[in-house]
RNA sequence: GCGGAAGUAGCUCAGUUGGUAGAGCAUCAGCCUUCCAAGCUGAGGGUCGCGAGUUCGAGCCUCGUCUUCCGCUCCA
Protein backbone atom coordinates (compact mmCIF):
# COMPACT_ATOMS: atom_id res chain seq x y z
CA UNK A 1 0.00 0.00 0.00
CA UNK A 2 1.43 3.90 -1.19
CA UNK A 3 1.73 6.12 1.61
CA UNK A 4 -1.12 8.03 -0.09
CA UNK A 5 -3.87 5.21 -0.07
CA UNK A 6 -2.21 4.56 3.49
CA UNK A 7 -3.25 8.31 4.14
CA UNK A 8 -6.60 7.85 2.71
CA UNK A 9 -7.93 4.83 4.43
CA UNK A 10 -6.52 6.27 7.61
CA UNK A 11 -8.93 9.25 6.96
CA UNK A 12 -11.77 7.14 6.40
CA UNK A 13 -10.80 4.92 9.79
CA UNK A 14 -10.59 8.36 11.73
CA UNK A 15 -14.12 9.10 10.82
CA UNK A 16 -15.35 5.78 10.99
CA UNK A 17 -14.26 4.60 14.60
CA UNK A 18 -15.26 7.66 16.11
CA UNK A 19 -11.72 9.78 16.33
CA UNK A 20 -12.16 12.96 13.78
CA UNK A 21 -15.30 14.26 11.70
CA UNK A 22 -15.24 16.70 9.38
CA UNK A 23 -17.05 19.70 11.03
CA UNK A 24 -20.26 20.63 10.54
CA UNK A 25 -20.76 17.58 8.54
CA UNK A 26 -24.50 17.98 7.67
CA UNK A 27 -24.37 20.93 6.43
CA UNK A 28 -21.29 19.55 4.14
CA UNK A 29 -18.44 20.48 5.99
CA UNK A 30 -16.73 23.58 6.81
CA UNK A 31 -13.53 23.75 4.83
CA UNK A 32 -10.33 22.81 7.12
CA UNK A 33 -11.86 22.57 10.46
CA UNK A 34 -12.60 19.23 12.49
CA UNK A 35 -13.96 17.58 15.00
CA UNK A 36 -12.70 14.90 17.49
CA UNK A 37 -14.82 12.20 18.86
CA UNK A 38 -15.41 10.39 21.55
CA UNK A 39 -11.53 8.60 21.02
CA UNK A 40 -9.93 11.45 19.00
CA UNK A 41 -10.40 13.69 22.18
CA UNK A 42 -9.56 11.39 24.30
CA UNK A 43 -6.31 10.62 22.57
CA UNK A 44 -5.47 14.10 21.90
CA UNK A 45 -6.24 14.89 25.96
CA UNK A 46 -4.02 11.83 26.45
CA UNK A 47 -1.25 13.61 24.37
CA UNK A 48 -1.58 17.15 26.16
CA UNK A 49 -1.41 15.33 29.71
CA UNK A 50 1.97 13.67 28.67
CA UNK A 51 3.10 16.97 27.28
CA UNK A 52 2.07 19.29 30.48
CA UNK A 53 3.42 16.74 33.47
CA UNK A 54 7.10 16.44 31.08
CA UNK A 55 6.91 20.06 31.11
CA UNK A 56 5.30 21.97 34.07
CA UNK A 57 5.33 18.76 36.72
CA UNK A 58 9.12 17.65 36.20
CA UNK A 59 10.73 20.54 35.96
CA UNK A 60 10.46 22.99 38.93
CA UNK A 61 11.14 26.32 37.28
CA UNK A 62 8.22 25.68 34.93
CA UNK A 63 4.48 26.58 35.58
CA UNK A 64 1.40 26.58 33.41
CA UNK A 65 -1.14 29.24 32.76
CA UNK A 66 -4.04 29.27 30.68
CA UNK A 67 -4.64 32.97 28.85
CA UNK A 68 -7.68 34.11 26.67
CA UNK A 69 -8.04 33.94 23.14
CA UNK A 70 -9.28 37.39 22.89
CA UNK A 71 -6.77 39.87 23.74
CA UNK A 72 -5.96 44.01 23.42
CA UNK A 73 -5.85 44.61 19.73
CA UNK A 74 -2.20 46.39 20.39
CA UNK A 75 -1.07 43.39 21.28
CA UNK A 76 -1.19 42.14 17.89
CA UNK A 77 0.98 45.09 16.82
CA UNK A 78 3.70 44.44 19.03
CA UNK A 79 4.02 40.87 17.97
CA UNK A 80 4.43 42.15 14.64
CA UNK A 81 1.11 40.42 13.17
CA UNK A 82 -0.66 43.36 12.37
CA UNK A 83 2.36 44.57 10.12
CA UNK A 84 3.79 41.13 8.77
CA UNK A 85 0.72 39.27 7.94
CA UNK A 86 -1.50 42.05 5.90
CA UNK A 87 0.03 41.36 2.09
CA UNK A 88 -1.91 42.09 -0.51
CA UNK A 89 -1.80 39.54 -3.06
CA UNK A 90 -1.79 39.44 -6.59
CA UNK A 91 -2.37 36.50 -9.32
CA UNK A 92 -1.23 36.36 -12.81
CA UNK A 93 -3.61 33.84 -14.65
CA UNK A 94 -1.50 32.74 -17.17
CA UNK A 95 1.00 31.72 -15.04
CA UNK A 96 -1.33 31.08 -12.32
CA UNK A 97 1.90 32.56 -10.22
CA UNK A 98 1.20 34.56 -6.84
CA UNK A 99 2.65 37.74 -6.04
CA UNK A 100 2.93 40.40 -2.94
CA UNK A 101 1.64 43.05 -5.09
CA UNK A 102 4.23 45.35 -2.83
CA UNK A 103 6.59 43.00 -3.57
CA UNK A 104 5.94 43.39 -7.43
CA UNK A 105 6.49 46.84 -7.38
CA UNK A 106 8.94 47.75 -5.12
CA UNK A 107 11.13 45.94 -7.96
CA UNK A 108 9.74 47.81 -10.39
CA UNK A 109 11.22 50.62 -8.59
CA UNK A 110 14.67 48.86 -8.04
CA UNK A 111 14.61 48.33 -11.89
CA UNK A 112 14.15 52.29 -12.61
CA UNK A 113 16.87 53.65 -10.09
CA UNK A 114 18.71 50.77 -11.56
CA UNK A 115 18.65 52.19 -14.73
CA UNK A 116 19.52 55.87 -13.54
CA UNK A 117 22.75 54.83 -12.09
CA UNK A 118 23.53 53.38 -15.47
CA UNK A 119 23.45 56.55 -17.04
CA UNK A 120 25.61 58.02 -14.59
CA UNK A 121 27.50 55.24 -14.37
CA UNK A 122 28.15 56.11 -18.85
CA UNK A 123 28.53 59.44 -17.91
CA UNK A 124 31.61 58.72 -15.69
CA UNK A 125 32.83 57.02 -18.42
CA UNK A 126 32.47 59.73 -21.26
CA UNK A 127 33.65 62.22 -19.59
CA UNK A 128 36.51 61.03 -17.45
CA UNK A 129 37.93 62.83 -14.84
CA UNK A 130 35.71 66.28 -15.43
CA UNK A 131 33.02 64.17 -14.59
CA UNK A 132 30.53 66.29 -12.14
CA UNK A 133 28.34 63.61 -10.56
CA UNK A 134 25.65 66.14 -8.70
CA UNK A 135 25.81 68.60 -11.66
CA UNK A 136 25.27 65.35 -14.31
CA UNK A 137 22.12 64.00 -12.26
CA UNK A 138 20.57 67.12 -11.78
CA UNK A 139 20.56 68.19 -15.53
CA UNK A 140 20.85 64.88 -17.07
CA UNK A 141 17.41 64.05 -18.76
CA UNK A 142 17.75 60.28 -18.78
CA UNK A 143 18.65 60.22 -15.23
CA UNK A 144 15.99 62.46 -14.78
CA UNK A 145 12.95 60.55 -16.31
CA UNK A 146 13.90 57.60 -14.61
CA UNK A 147 14.62 58.83 -11.25
CA UNK A 148 11.02 61.03 -11.27
CA UNK A 149 9.25 57.91 -12.65
CA UNK A 150 10.59 55.92 -9.59
CA UNK A 151 9.60 58.50 -7.28
CA UNK A 152 6.55 59.20 -8.91
CA UNK A 153 5.99 55.04 -8.15
CA UNK A 154 6.59 54.94 -5.04
CA UNK A 155 4.78 57.82 -4.09
CA UNK A 156 1.56 56.24 -5.63
CA UNK A 157 2.17 52.93 -4.26
CA UNK A 158 2.86 54.06 -0.41
CA UNK A 159 -0.77 56.35 -0.71
CA UNK A 160 -2.58 53.31 -2.08
CA UNK A 161 -1.13 51.02 0.68
CA UNK A 162 -1.47 53.55 3.08
CA UNK A 163 -5.30 54.01 2.10
CA UNK A 164 -5.81 50.41 1.96
CA UNK A 165 -6.99 51.06 -1.92
CA UNK A 166 -6.23 48.01 -3.61
CA UNK A 167 -7.78 48.77 -6.70
CA UNK A 168 -5.28 51.57 -7.15
CA UNK A 169 -2.46 49.01 -6.33
CA UNK A 170 -3.43 46.92 -9.63
CA UNK A 171 -3.80 50.31 -11.47
CA UNK A 172 -0.38 51.34 -10.28
CA UNK A 173 0.66 47.57 -11.54
CA UNK A 174 -0.83 47.91 -15.20
CA UNK A 175 0.22 52.23 -15.30
CA UNK A 176 3.95 50.33 -14.75
CA UNK A 177 3.24 47.40 -17.33
CA UNK A 178 5.07 45.21 -15.04
CA UNK A 179 5.02 41.88 -16.77
CA UNK A 180 4.69 38.05 -15.02
CA UNK A 181 8.47 36.74 -14.62
CA UNK A 182 7.21 33.76 -15.51
CA UNK A 183 4.47 34.07 -18.74
CA UNK A 184 5.94 37.47 -19.66
CA UNK A 185 1.91 38.73 -19.63
CA UNK A 186 -0.11 41.50 -18.14
CA UNK A 187 -2.80 39.29 -16.96
CA UNK A 188 -3.46 40.57 -13.58
CA UNK A 189 -6.36 39.36 -11.39
CA UNK A 190 -7.57 42.15 -8.98
CA UNK A 191 -5.66 42.41 -5.63
CA UNK A 192 -6.75 41.14 -2.76
CA UNK A 193 -6.09 41.32 0.98
CA UNK A 194 -4.53 38.44 2.79
CA UNK A 195 -5.15 39.08 6.52
CA UNK A 196 -3.90 35.54 8.53
CA UNK A 197 -5.88 36.60 11.58
CA UNK A 198 -9.20 36.20 11.84
CA UNK A 199 -11.68 39.40 13.24
CA UNK A 200 -14.16 39.44 15.02
CA UNK A 201 -16.32 42.51 17.18
CA UNK A 202 -16.12 43.38 20.70
CA UNK A 203 -19.39 44.98 21.85
CA UNK A 204 -22.78 44.08 21.17
CA UNK A 205 -23.50 47.41 20.07
CA UNK A 206 -22.16 47.88 16.39
CA UNK A 207 -21.47 51.77 16.78
CA UNK A 208 -19.52 50.89 19.59
CA UNK A 209 -17.81 48.12 19.24
CA UNK A 210 -14.12 47.60 18.25
CA UNK A 211 -12.22 45.13 16.22
CA UNK A 212 -10.36 42.02 17.89
CA UNK A 213 -8.15 39.28 16.71
CA UNK A 214 -8.69 35.83 17.63
CA UNK A 215 -5.16 34.84 18.17
CA UNK A 216 -2.68 33.45 15.83
CA UNK A 217 -0.17 31.91 18.18
CA UNK A 218 -1.18 31.28 22.01
CA UNK A 219 2.41 32.48 23.17
CA UNK A 220 1.63 36.29 23.25
CA UNK A 221 -0.33 35.53 26.43
CA UNK A 222 2.77 34.51 27.99
CA UNK A 223 4.78 37.44 27.27
CA UNK A 224 1.73 40.14 28.65
CA UNK A 225 1.94 37.46 31.65
CA UNK A 226 5.61 37.43 32.33
CA UNK A 227 6.03 39.92 34.71
CA UNK A 228 2.73 38.28 37.06
CA UNK A 229 3.93 34.94 36.85
CA UNK A 230 7.74 36.00 37.39
CA UNK A 231 6.38 38.23 40.59
CA UNK A 232 3.65 35.70 41.96
CA UNK A 233 5.47 32.97 41.36
CA UNK A 234 8.83 33.85 42.97
CA UNK A 235 10.56 32.92 39.52
CA UNK A 236 13.67 33.14 38.75
CA UNK A 237 15.58 33.34 35.58
CA UNK A 238 15.71 31.09 33.53
CA UNK A 239 12.45 30.22 33.93
CA UNK A 240 9.74 28.69 31.59
CA UNK A 241 5.85 29.15 31.56
CA UNK A 242 3.67 26.99 29.60
CA UNK A 243 0.92 27.09 27.75
CA UNK A 244 -1.76 24.91 25.83
CA UNK A 245 -4.47 26.66 23.68
CA UNK A 246 -6.61 26.99 20.82
CA UNK A 247 -4.86 29.73 18.03
CA UNK A 248 -6.46 30.46 14.50
CA UNK A 249 -5.11 31.38 11.42
CA UNK A 250 -7.09 31.93 8.16
CA UNK A 251 -4.66 30.19 6.13
CA UNK A 252 -4.81 30.74 2.36
CA UNK A 253 -4.62 27.24 1.80
CA UNK A 254 -5.45 24.88 4.61
CA UNK A 255 -5.24 21.03 3.53
CA UNK A 256 -4.04 17.51 4.30
CA UNK A 257 -6.79 16.95 6.91
CA UNK A 258 -5.80 17.46 10.36
CA UNK A 259 -2.40 18.55 9.50
CA UNK A 260 -3.21 22.48 8.45
CA UNK A 261 -6.21 23.79 9.66
CA UNK A 262 -7.45 27.01 10.39
CA UNK A 263 -8.95 26.34 14.63
CA UNK A 264 -5.52 24.65 16.10
CA UNK A 265 -4.26 23.93 19.15
CA UNK A 266 -0.82 24.81 20.71
CA UNK A 267 1.57 23.67 23.59
CA UNK A 268 4.04 26.09 24.06
CA UNK A 269 6.57 26.66 26.48
CA UNK A 270 8.54 30.13 26.91
CA UNK A 271 12.09 29.94 28.57
CA UNK A 272 12.99 33.05 30.00
CA UNK A 273 17.14 32.94 30.00
CA UNK A 274 19.74 36.09 30.29
CA UNK A 275 20.91 37.65 27.29
CA UNK A 276 23.72 35.82 26.06
CA UNK A 277 22.90 32.47 27.17
CA UNK A 278 19.76 31.95 25.05
CA UNK A 279 21.92 29.81 22.35
CA UNK A 280 22.85 27.48 25.33
CA UNK A 281 19.48 26.77 26.12
CA UNK A 282 18.25 26.68 22.72
CA UNK A 283 20.52 23.84 22.39
CA UNK A 284 19.15 22.29 25.50
CA UNK A 285 15.07 22.42 24.21
CA UNK A 286 15.95 21.46 21.22
CA UNK A 287 17.42 17.87 22.33
CA UNK A 288 14.89 17.54 25.37
CA UNK A 289 12.02 18.17 23.03
CA UNK A 290 13.25 15.44 20.48
CA UNK A 291 13.74 13.18 23.11
CA UNK A 292 10.01 13.61 24.48
CA UNK A 293 8.62 12.78 20.55
CA UNK A 294 11.41 9.67 20.58
CA UNK A 295 9.32 8.85 23.96
CA UNK A 296 6.65 7.74 22.80
CA UNK A 297 8.31 4.91 21.06
CA UNK A 298 7.05 5.43 17.29
CA UNK A 299 10.40 5.20 15.88
CA UNK A 300 13.38 7.45 16.21
CA UNK A 301 13.80 7.40 12.57
CA UNK A 302 10.62 9.15 12.17
CA UNK A 303 12.06 12.04 13.80
CA UNK A 304 15.05 14.77 12.29
CA UNK A 305 15.73 18.05 12.90
CA UNK A 306 15.15 21.34 10.33
CA UNK A 307 17.01 24.06 10.51
CA UNK A 308 16.05 27.37 9.25
CA UNK A 309 18.22 29.46 6.61
CA UNK A 310 15.86 31.81 6.85
CA UNK A 311 14.71 33.06 10.15
CA UNK A 312 11.51 35.10 11.34
CA UNK A 313 10.98 38.53 12.08
CA UNK A 314 11.71 37.67 15.79
CA UNK A 315 14.09 34.86 15.99
CA UNK A 316 18.17 34.53 16.08
CA UNK A 317 17.88 30.84 15.87
CA UNK A 318 14.98 28.05 14.77
CA UNK A 319 14.27 24.59 14.20
CA UNK A 320 12.16 21.89 13.66
CA UNK A 321 11.21 18.91 14.69
CA UNK A 322 9.73 17.38 11.76
CA UNK A 323 7.93 13.70 11.63
CA UNK A 324 8.12 11.29 8.64
CA UNK A 325 4.06 11.91 8.17
CA UNK A 326 2.01 9.76 5.16
CA UNK A 327 2.88 12.94 2.86
CA UNK A 328 6.67 13.39 3.83
CA UNK A 329 8.69 14.32 6.55
CA UNK A 330 7.31 17.60 8.00
CA UNK A 331 7.08 19.96 10.76
CA UNK A 332 5.62 19.04 14.18
CA UNK A 333 7.39 21.53 16.37
CA UNK A 334 8.71 24.76 16.23
CA UNK A 335 12.23 25.48 18.67
CA UNK A 336 13.02 29.20 18.25
CA UNK A 337 15.52 31.16 19.96
CA UNK A 338 13.09 35.09 20.25
CA UNK A 339 15.81 37.01 21.54
CA UNK A 340 14.30 40.16 23.19
CA UNK A 341 12.03 40.93 20.10
CA UNK A 342 8.28 40.13 22.42
CA UNK A 343 9.15 41.41 25.89
CA UNK A 344 10.91 44.40 24.29
CA UNK A 345 8.51 45.17 21.69
CA UNK A 346 5.64 45.27 24.62
CA UNK A 347 7.52 47.15 26.74
CA UNK A 348 7.56 49.57 23.91
CA UNK A 349 3.84 49.34 22.94
CA UNK A 350 2.51 48.87 26.29
CA UNK A 351 5.27 52.05 27.81
CA UNK A 352 5.22 49.04 30.83
CA UNK A 353 8.77 47.70 32.19
CA UNK A 354 8.97 44.29 31.49
CA UNK A 355 12.38 43.40 33.02
CA UNK A 356 13.99 41.14 35.29
CA UNK A 357 16.48 42.16 38.36
CA UNK A 358 19.07 38.99 38.80
CA UNK A 359 19.73 39.01 42.30
CA UNK A 360 22.98 36.92 40.94
CA UNK A 361 24.37 39.95 38.75
CA UNK A 362 22.58 42.69 40.38
CA UNK A 363 21.54 43.93 36.77
CA UNK A 364 17.81 44.38 35.44
CA UNK A 365 17.25 43.23 31.69
CA UNK A 366 14.65 42.02 29.80
CA UNK A 367 15.24 38.52 28.96
CA UNK A 368 15.32 36.71 26.05
CA UNK A 369 13.41 33.76 25.17
CA UNK A 370 13.72 30.50 24.16
CA UNK A 371 10.47 28.71 22.79
CA UNK A 372 9.35 25.21 22.26
CA UNK A 373 6.11 25.24 20.21
CA UNK A 374 4.23 22.04 19.06
CA UNK A 375 0.83 21.38 17.20
CA UNK A 376 -1.17 19.29 19.25
CA UNK A 377 -3.13 18.34 15.99
CA UNK A 378 -0.45 17.28 14.06
CA UNK A 379 0.95 15.07 17.09
CA UNK A 380 -2.27 13.39 17.08
CA UNK A 381 -2.28 12.77 13.03
CA UNK A 382 1.18 11.74 13.79
CA UNK A 383 0.43 9.01 16.47
CA UNK A 384 -2.70 8.17 13.98
CA UNK A 385 -0.67 7.74 11.04
CA UNK A 386 2.46 5.68 12.62
CA UNK A 387 -0.51 3.40 14.50
CA UNK A 388 -2.91 2.73 11.61
CA UNK A 389 -1.64 -0.92 10.73
CA UNK A 390 -3.57 -4.06 8.21
CA UNK A 391 -2.19 -6.98 9.21
CA UNK A 392 -2.80 -11.03 7.95
CA UNK A 393 -3.94 -13.19 10.54
CA UNK A 394 -2.51 -16.14 11.01
CA UNK A 395 -4.43 -19.29 13.15
CA UNK A 396 -2.87 -22.60 13.29
CA UNK A 397 -0.14 -21.63 11.24
CA UNK A 398 -2.46 -20.56 7.91
CA UNK A 399 -3.45 -17.67 6.98
CA UNK A 400 -6.99 -17.08 8.63
CA UNK A 401 -7.98 -13.45 7.64
CA UNK A 402 -7.07 -9.60 8.18
CA UNK A 403 -7.24 -6.96 10.81
CA UNK A 404 -6.95 -3.77 11.00
CA UNK A 405 -5.16 -2.44 14.04
CA UNK A 406 -4.46 0.98 15.63
CA UNK A 407 -1.07 0.44 17.48
CA UNK A 408 -1.09 3.89 20.12
CA UNK A 409 1.39 3.88 22.99
CA UNK A 410 -0.61 2.90 25.62
CA UNK A 411 -0.10 5.66 28.06
CA UNK A 412 -1.98 7.92 25.56
CA UNK A 413 -4.50 4.91 23.71
CA UNK A 414 -7.68 6.79 24.21
CA UNK A 415 -9.47 3.17 26.00
CA UNK A 416 -6.98 1.29 28.01
CA UNK A 417 -8.64 -2.09 27.89
CA UNK A 418 -11.95 -3.82 27.22
CA UNK A 419 -13.55 -6.42 29.93
CA UNK A 420 -15.26 -9.31 27.48
CA UNK A 421 -17.01 -12.78 29.39
CA UNK A 422 -16.07 -15.52 26.88
CA UNK A 423 -20.16 -16.32 26.33
CA UNK A 424 -22.87 -14.16 27.52
CA UNK A 425 -24.09 -17.08 29.85
CA UNK A 426 -23.33 -19.10 32.69
CA UNK A 427 -22.61 -15.75 35.10
CA UNK A 428 -19.28 -15.11 32.93
CA UNK A 429 -21.22 -11.67 32.64
CA UNK A 430 -21.81 -10.90 36.25
CA UNK A 431 -17.73 -11.83 36.79
CA UNK A 432 -17.02 -9.38 34.17
CA UNK A 433 -19.00 -6.30 35.34
CA UNK A 434 -17.53 -6.95 38.70
CA UNK A 435 -13.78 -6.54 37.38
CA UNK A 436 -14.81 -3.56 35.42
CA UNK A 437 -16.34 -2.14 38.71
CA UNK A 438 -12.90 -2.34 40.05
CA UNK A 439 -11.03 -0.82 37.05
CA UNK A 440 -13.24 2.02 36.03
CA UNK A 441 -12.71 4.20 38.25
CA UNK A 442 -8.81 4.38 37.16
CA UNK A 443 -8.81 3.44 33.73
CA UNK A 444 -10.66 4.33 30.87
CA UNK A 445 -12.62 1.14 30.05
CA UNK A 446 -15.23 -0.97 28.26
CA UNK A 447 -17.32 -3.77 28.32
CA UNK A 448 -18.53 -6.10 25.24
CA UNK A 449 -20.36 -8.89 25.47
CA UNK A 450 -22.19 -8.81 21.76
CA UNK A 451 -20.45 -11.16 19.06
CA UNK A 452 -18.18 -13.97 19.27
CA UNK A 453 -14.95 -13.39 21.26
CA UNK A 454 -12.69 -13.01 18.12
CA UNK A 455 -14.85 -10.32 16.82
CA UNK A 456 -14.80 -8.55 19.76
CA UNK A 457 -10.99 -8.45 19.96
CA UNK A 458 -11.27 -7.16 16.37
CA UNK A 459 -13.02 -4.39 17.60
CA UNK A 460 -10.98 -3.15 19.67
CA UNK A 461 -7.87 -3.66 18.07
CA UNK A 462 -9.38 -1.35 15.36
CA UNK A 463 -9.85 1.97 17.95
CA UNK A 464 -6.41 0.55 19.43
CA UNK A 465 -7.39 -0.31 22.92
CA UNK A 466 -3.97 -2.23 24.26
CA UNK A 467 -5.33 -4.53 26.59
CA UNK A 468 -8.43 -7.18 26.72
CA UNK A 469 -9.59 -9.11 29.66
CA UNK A 470 -11.22 -11.96 28.95
CA UNK A 471 -13.45 -13.64 31.46
CA UNK A 472 -13.99 -17.76 30.85
CA UNK A 473 -14.96 -20.71 32.92
CA UNK A 474 -11.88 -20.85 34.94
CA UNK A 475 -12.32 -17.76 36.22
CA UNK A 476 -15.20 -18.63 38.04
CA UNK A 477 -13.35 -21.33 39.71
CA UNK A 478 -9.86 -19.74 39.94
CA UNK A 479 -10.25 -15.96 39.81
CA UNK A 480 -8.22 -15.78 36.59
CA UNK A 481 -8.39 -14.02 33.60
CA UNK A 482 -6.46 -13.77 30.55
CA UNK A 483 -4.90 -10.61 29.28
CA UNK A 484 -4.65 -10.37 25.48
CA UNK A 485 -1.73 -8.28 23.77
CA UNK A 486 -3.17 -5.92 21.34
CA UNK A 487 0.17 -6.00 19.09
CA UNK A 488 1.12 -9.35 20.05
CA UNK A 489 -1.94 -11.46 20.21
CA UNK A 490 -0.54 -13.02 22.88
CA UNK A 491 -2.83 -13.94 25.65
CA UNK A 492 -1.21 -14.89 29.45
CA UNK A 493 -3.43 -15.73 32.36
CA UNK A 494 -2.88 -13.53 35.42
CA UNK A 495 -5.09 -13.14 38.88
CA UNK A 496 -7.74 -11.07 38.91
CA UNK A 497 -6.46 -9.28 41.98
CA UNK A 498 -3.06 -8.55 40.12
CA UNK A 499 -4.81 -6.58 37.34
CA UNK A 500 -4.84 -3.55 38.93
CA UNK A 501 -1.25 -3.50 39.43
CA UNK A 502 -0.61 -4.76 36.15
CA UNK A 503 -2.71 -2.40 34.23
CA UNK A 504 -0.88 0.83 36.35
CA UNK A 505 2.58 -0.21 35.35
CA UNK A 506 1.43 -1.09 31.16
CA UNK A 507 -0.60 2.30 30.91
CA UNK A 508 0.71 4.80 33.24
CA UNK A 509 1.90 7.92 32.14
CA UNK A 510 4.74 7.57 34.40
CA UNK A 511 6.36 4.89 31.94
CA UNK A 512 6.90 7.44 30.14
CA UNK A 513 7.45 10.27 31.87
CA UNK A 514 10.29 7.87 34.04
CA UNK A 515 12.50 7.66 30.48
CA UNK A 516 12.46 11.35 29.99
C1' G B 1 -6.86 31.32 -5.66
C1' C B 2 -5.74 28.18 -10.39
C1' G B 3 -5.90 23.22 -12.83
C1' G B 4 -7.35 17.90 -12.48
C1' A B 5 -10.42 14.03 -10.11
C1' A B 6 -14.37 12.77 -6.96
C1' G B 7 -19.17 13.13 -3.82
C1' U B 8 -25.19 7.30 -3.79
C1' A B 9 -26.61 3.93 3.79
C1' G B 10 -21.67 4.49 9.31
C1' C B 11 -17.62 2.21 5.61
C1' U B 12 -16.43 0.22 0.49
C1' C B 13 -18.97 0.55 -3.81
C1' A B 14 -22.86 -1.07 -7.95
C1' G B 15 -26.75 1.41 -10.43
C1' U B 16 -27.84 -0.30 -18.30
C1' U B 17 -29.99 4.35 -23.85
C1' G B 18 -33.06 9.15 -18.37
C1' G B 19 -38.39 5.19 -16.16
C1' U B 20 -40.52 3.14 -8.43
C1' A B 21 -32.76 3.44 -5.03
C1' G B 22 -29.28 -1.82 -4.37
C1' A B 23 -25.15 -5.18 -2.38
C1' G B 24 -21.33 -6.55 1.04
C1' C B 25 -19.48 -5.16 5.56
C1' A B 26 -20.93 -2.39 9.91
C1' U B 27 -25.04 -1.27 13.60
C1' C B 28 -29.38 -2.99 16.65
C1' A B 29 -32.75 -7.10 18.69
C1' G B 30 -33.30 -12.36 19.32
C1' C B 31 -31.24 -17.48 18.86
C1' C B 32 -26.51 -20.30 19.12
C1' U B 33 -21.74 -20.69 22.45
C1' U B 34 -16.73 -21.43 20.24
C1' C B 35 -10.17 -17.54 22.79
C1' C B 36 -9.01 -14.29 17.52
C1' A B 37 -14.08 -11.24 12.03
C1' A B 38 -17.54 -13.10 8.13
C1' G B 39 -23.55 -19.56 11.97
C1' C B 40 -29.20 -18.58 11.96
C1' U B 41 -33.72 -15.15 12.12
C1' G B 42 -35.37 -10.35 11.96
C1' A B 43 -34.93 -4.85 12.12
C1' G B 44 -33.32 0.17 11.53
C1' G B 45 -30.67 3.41 8.33
C1' G B 46 -30.44 7.16 1.92
C1' U B 47 -35.13 13.72 -0.09
C1' C B 48 -28.36 9.90 -4.43
C1' G B 49 -23.58 16.78 -1.26
C1' C B 50 -26.82 21.29 -2.04
C1' G B 51 -29.64 24.65 -5.54
C1' A B 52 -31.52 25.72 -10.17
C1' G B 53 -32.46 24.21 -15.38
C1' U B 54 -33.90 20.70 -19.55
C1' U B 55 -37.72 16.75 -19.55
C1' C B 56 -44.12 13.72 -19.05
C1' G B 57 -40.16 11.85 -15.85
C1' A B 58 -33.23 13.24 -13.41
C1' G B 59 -28.82 9.31 -9.08
C1' C B 60 -27.73 9.60 -14.58
C1' C B 61 -27.99 15.40 -19.02
C1' U B 62 -26.70 21.16 -18.38
C1' C B 63 -25.27 25.29 -15.19
C1' G B 64 -24.08 27.12 -10.44
C1' U B 65 -22.46 26.12 -5.56
C1' C B 66 -20.26 23.45 -1.27
C1' U B 67 -16.88 19.75 0.41
C1' U B 68 -12.76 16.31 -0.14
C1' C B 69 -8.31 14.39 -2.53
C1' C B 70 -3.98 15.32 -6.04
C1' G B 71 -0.70 19.07 -8.44
C1' C B 72 0.59 24.35 -8.43
C1' U B 73 0.61 28.73 -5.13
C1' C B 74 1.19 30.44 0.04
C1' C B 75 3.10 29.33 4.83
C1' A B 76 5.54 33.04 11.80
Amino acid sequence: MNQEELFKKLIAHSKEYGYIFPSSEIYDGLSAVYDYGQYGSELKNNIKRYWWEAMVRLNENIVGIDAAIFMHPRTWEASGHVGAFNDPLIDNKDSKKRYRADALLEEHIAKLEEKAEKEVKKGRKKFGDTFDETQFRATNPNVQRSAAKADEVRRRMVEALTKNDLESVRQLILDCEIVCPISGTRNWTEVRQFNLMFETKIGSVSDESSTLYLRPETAQGIFVNFLNVQKTGRMKVPFGIAQIGKAFRNEIVARQFIFRMREFEQMEMQFFVRPGEEMKWYEYWKAARLKWHQTLGMGDANYRYHDHDKLAHYANAACDIEFRFPFGFKELEGIHSRTDFDLGNHQKFSGRKLQYFDPETSESYVPYVVETSVGVDRLVLSVLANSYSEEKVQKDGEESGDRVVLRIPAPIAPVKLAVLPLVKKDGLPEKAREILANLKYDFSCQYDEKDSIGKRYRRQDAIGTPFCITVDHQSLEDNTVTIRYRDSMEQERVAIGSLHGIMSEKVSLRSLLGKL
